[in-house]
DNA sequence: TAAAATCATTAGACAAGTCTAATATTTCTC
DNA sequence: GAGAAATATTAGACTTGTCTAATGATTTTA
C-alpha cells in the first residue's frame, strides 16, 4: 500500500476523481482540459496510474479508479479541501486563490500539518477568548497525530470499548463547527461504548458524558487508537 | 529582474546564502553535503544559477552572490523562516519538522499568503478576545497586500508624507511581537512623518499618534504604499 | 454507410534534475 | 616540492513530465 507516488500523479488521480464524480466517467480530454495539459501527456499519466495499480485503464475505454486509486484520491482531496478551507475561511483569499494554492501545497504537507490546520480554524472558530484559544493551541497541537502515530480510521469503525483521539474532523468547516458543537474537535479524547443493533446509531462517551452519533456522520471522523 | 527560477534552483541559493552567511564562503561540497545531493549535481546548479546571473561563479572558486542572487535568496529566507514561524509557533510542530514543512512549502506559496501567515500568528499571540481576532481576521487580512498590489518596501524607504499599509513585520514571532506593542502590524495603516538628520530614528504616525523608531528597525518592516 | 470531425495513442524530442564513473584541480603533509 | 588526499568538474546515463507531429479509433453527420 506505499503508494509512493509524484505529485503531479497526485495531481492527476485527483482531477479523474472529480471528473468520475462530476460527470460519471473520465474521458482523457476532459482531464486535459481541467489541468491544463495536452492529451498526450494525459494518456502517459494514465498509463503510469494503471502501472501503480491505482486506475483501471484499457485505450479508448473510460478510466475508472481501482479501490486503492479511490482510497488515495480521497486522501488527497481531503487535503485539498481543509488546505483551501483553511486559505479562505482563515487567511480569507478569495476562493480561486485559495483553491489553487491549496493545489499547489496539498502534495507537500502530511496528516499532520493538515490535522492541525483544520484543529486551528476550527478552535478560531469556536473559543470564546484568545488567551483560551492559545492555551488550547499549546496543550492540543503537540498531542495531534505524533510522530508515525498508530494508524487512523474512521471513528465507525472503532470497537466498543476502545479508546481514541480526534484527528480530523469532516471535510469543510461547517461539518467541523456542527461536530464541535458536540464536543468533537481534534485532539478530543473519546471511547466506544457501543452501537445499535440495526447500525443507525453509535454511542460514545466523551469528557465524562455520553453522546450519540450517526454511523453514517462517525465516516467522516477521523481519529486514532490510545493505550 | 523577472528571474524566473524553480523550486530546486531556490533550495539552491537559499543554501548558498545560508552557508555564506555562516561560514563566509559555499563550497561545492558543503552545499551537497546539505542538500543530501552529490557534488555533481551542484556544480550543475551553479552553473545554471551563474547563467541567470543569481551568482558569480568560476570553476574551483568559492560562490559569490549577485545583488539580484542576494535579494532573492533574502526573499526565499523570508518566506521560511515566516513559515517555520507559523508551523512551530502556531501549529506546534517540532523545530525540525517545521523547518522540513517550511522547506517544501516555500517554493509554493506567494508574498500574500506569507503575509496573511504572519499576520495570522501575530493576531493569535496578541488579540485579548477571540471575538475580536475573528472580527480582525475578517477586516484585515482581505487588506493584506491585494491582488498584484503595489511595489512593496521596507519601511525605511517611505519618503516623508507617504502612507502606506504594513505587510509583514520582521522575521521572528519575537521581533513581530516587539512591534506589535507599538500596533505595528500587518493591516496597519501608517504615515512617515519625517526622519532625524543623522540618520537614527524615523518618526511615524499610526492611528492618530506619533511614535519614534529606528531605521535599523524600520528595515525589517515591509509596507505598501497607498493612494 | 461513407466522409468528416473529434478524440486518443504512439513515437520521438526536449528540459530539468539527479546519479555514477572518470578525470582534473587544489590542498595537505611529510 | 612531490605524492596523497580531498575537492571539483566533465561526460554520459536515466527518470519524469512535458511537448509536437503523425497515426489510429470512434463518433457524428450528411
Amino acid at each position: 500500500m506505499k503508494t509512493d507516488i509524484s505529485a503531479s500523479l497526485e495531481n492527476y488521480l485527483e482531477t479523474i476523481a472529480e471528473i468520475i464524480e462530476a460527470k460519471g466517467h473520465a474521458h482523457t480530454k476532459d482531464i486535459a482540459d481541467r489541468l491544463k495539459v495536452k492529451m498526450p501527456s494525459v494518456t502517459s499519466a494514465l498509463q503510469s496510474l494503471a502501472g501503480r495499480g491505482l486506475i483501471n485503464y484499457e485505450s479508448h475505454a473510460p478510466v475508472v479508479l481501482t479501490a486503492s486509486g479511490a482510497e488515495t484520491a480521497a486522501v488527497i482531496r481531503n487535503r485539498h479541501t481543509a488546505l483551501r478551507n483553511f486559505f479562505q475561511g482563515v487567511l480569507k483569499l478569495d476562493a480561486a486563490d485559495a483553491d489553487a494554492v491549496a493545489c499547489r501545497v496539498e502534495h507537500l504537507v502530511d496528516e499532520r500539518v493538515i490535522s492541525r490546520l483544520v484543529a486551528l480554524a476550527c478552535a478560531i472558530g469556536e473559543r470564546e477568548d484568545a488567551a483560551g484559544l492559545r492555551e488550547y493551541l499549546d496543550n492540543t497541537m503537540p498531542t495531534i497525530c505524533t510522530e508515525a502515530a498508530g494508524r487512523m480510521l474512521p471513528l465507525d469503525e472503532l470497537r466498543d470499548g476502545e479508546q481514541a483521539v480526534v484527528l480530523r474532523v469532516g471535510e469543510t468547516l461547517r461539518g467541523v463547527k456542527r461536530f464541535a458543537d458536540l464536543g468533537i474537535v481534534p485532539g478530543a479524547l473519546l471511547e466506544m461504548e457501543g452501537r445499535a443493533p440495526l447500525g443507525g446509531l453509535l454511542r460514545i462517551k466523551l469528557m465524562g458524558s455520553s453522546l450519540s452519533i450517526r454511523r453514517r456522520d462517525a465516516a467522516h471522523i477521523r481519529v486514532r487508537l490510545t493505550g
